[in-house]
DNA sequence: TCCTTAGATTGACATTGGTCGATGCAGTGT
DNA sequence: ACACTGCATCGACCAATGTCAATCTAAGGA
């Protein structure tokens, strides 16, 4: 999984209207009201929402959110999920790079933090779809 | 890959606060604001988002969304996505299987719909996390 | 009736992804 | 220096997923 900083997601839908539908060629196209989403924005999205499209993944997001300060240490989280200490570094750093948490190491301890915007991000492009 | 009807995804961001720390226990934990996702809730969010999380599906949902009367047959699908007829219409059965789109079949054409508010239900729950 | 077409289903395959045990590696305290 | 602790990385394993060729079904048209 490599998650290569999908974001930012701005500009996925297009609203250019499709206006020469060339040819209407074939069969059964019927017109475009306005063009759909380009393949590679579709990748890119896809691959953010990837990161969000798993349990644990989503119950870190929520319990660092949820959290007084914004900031949850990895202890937090291996408290509340039922999951080995690996298994969580290995979802926390899918999140970091799919640029939805941000890492800070004090001391012993790495702290982690949501992207401020980085699901509304999201939440923006599927409502526009 | 099931998809058993995940929505709806109304009530998962709890709101109520956790009020009783009880014992704030161990080492490193902070006190939480409010509670996090319920783990059922978060199974049922994942299944949805997962259905999501897929560049083929993306863009089908946008194309049947900028059809200008909001529904695009199969063959609307296969002359714009390189893919094979099977594999597409194993797309549609997931989104229709997790509640995004509706099949209406007339005559030889099959023709898919978006369900309205299903991605805005998802999007919604996102940024309440 | 037979042929053609639209689309769904099946089966097989390769890839991806979630999980854990074992290990490595900094900080911290003694 | 030594042991310990918190967390990241590695390697392996198995389950889930995306893809296609082949096949099946149903609807139309000759």
């Amino acid at each position: 999984m490599t998650f290569t900083r999908a974001l930012p997601l701005a500009d996925i839908s297009p609203g250019a209207p499709a206006g020469t539908d060339q040819a209407d060629a074939v069969a059964c196209s019927s017109s475009m009201a306005r063009a759909a989403i380009a393949p590679e924005h579709a990748d890119a999205l896809a691959r953010s929402i990837k990161a969000l499209a798993d349990p644990a993944r989503l119950r870190i997001l929520s319990i660092v959110s949820a959290h007084a300060d914004q900031e949850a240490c990895v202890c937090d989280l291996t408290d509340q999920l039922t999951l080995s200490q690996p298994t969580i570094s290995h979802h926390l750093k899918v999140l970091v790079e799919a640029g939805f948490l941000l890492r800070a190491k004090r001391g012993t301890w790495s702290y982690y933090s949501l992207v401020p915007g980085s699901l509304d991000s999201v939440a923006g492009v599927l409502v526009a779809i």
